[in-house]
DNA sequence: AGCTTGACCGACC
DNA sequence: TGGTCGGCCAAGC
């Protein structure tokens, strides 16, 4: 087969588990890494720059709410689309209230308020 | 074998 | 609320 299509395991479960998260709601890179129960944040964040285009990046953020530095105003289009709670409301925030949108793990609970 | 880099995190001031 | 510093983990040179 196309050995040059061949995805790191590491990464494979990274993408996998961004997939998962539902609408409205995001993941830390720690807590992807944390969820893994292996690696780290930088080892997220780095799986995520090469190969997150793939899928739906906008929903990891950094721990902060931020979100990575050049995709911040993709990042804030997608995020009202979505209806992800922000700080200071939908219009001024610029950064993810993780209290609300952060995601459990869960699929299936969903809902932010 | 050692240093630098990277879509990071938490503590501290 | 915001800026800085040190710590972490893996990959590349």
């Amino acid at each position: 087969m196309t050995p040059a299509e061949a995805l790191p395991d590491f990464a494979e479960a990274v993408l996998d588990i961004v997939d998962q998260i539902p609408a409205g709601m995001v993941l830390a890179y720690g807590d992807v890494a944390e969820l893994l129960g292996h690696g780290g944040p930088r080892q997220v964040g780095s799986v995520m720059s090469r190969y997150g285009s793939s899928v739906t990046w906008w929903r990891v953020t950094r721990a902060s709410g931020e979100a990575p530095q050049g995709l911040q105003d993709e990042a804030l289009a997608l995020w009202r689309m979505e209806g992800t709670a922000l700080v200071g409301g939908a219009l001024g925030g610029r950064r993810v209230d993780m209290a609300r949108a952060r995601w459990d793990g869960e699929a299936g609970l969903g809902r932010p308020q």
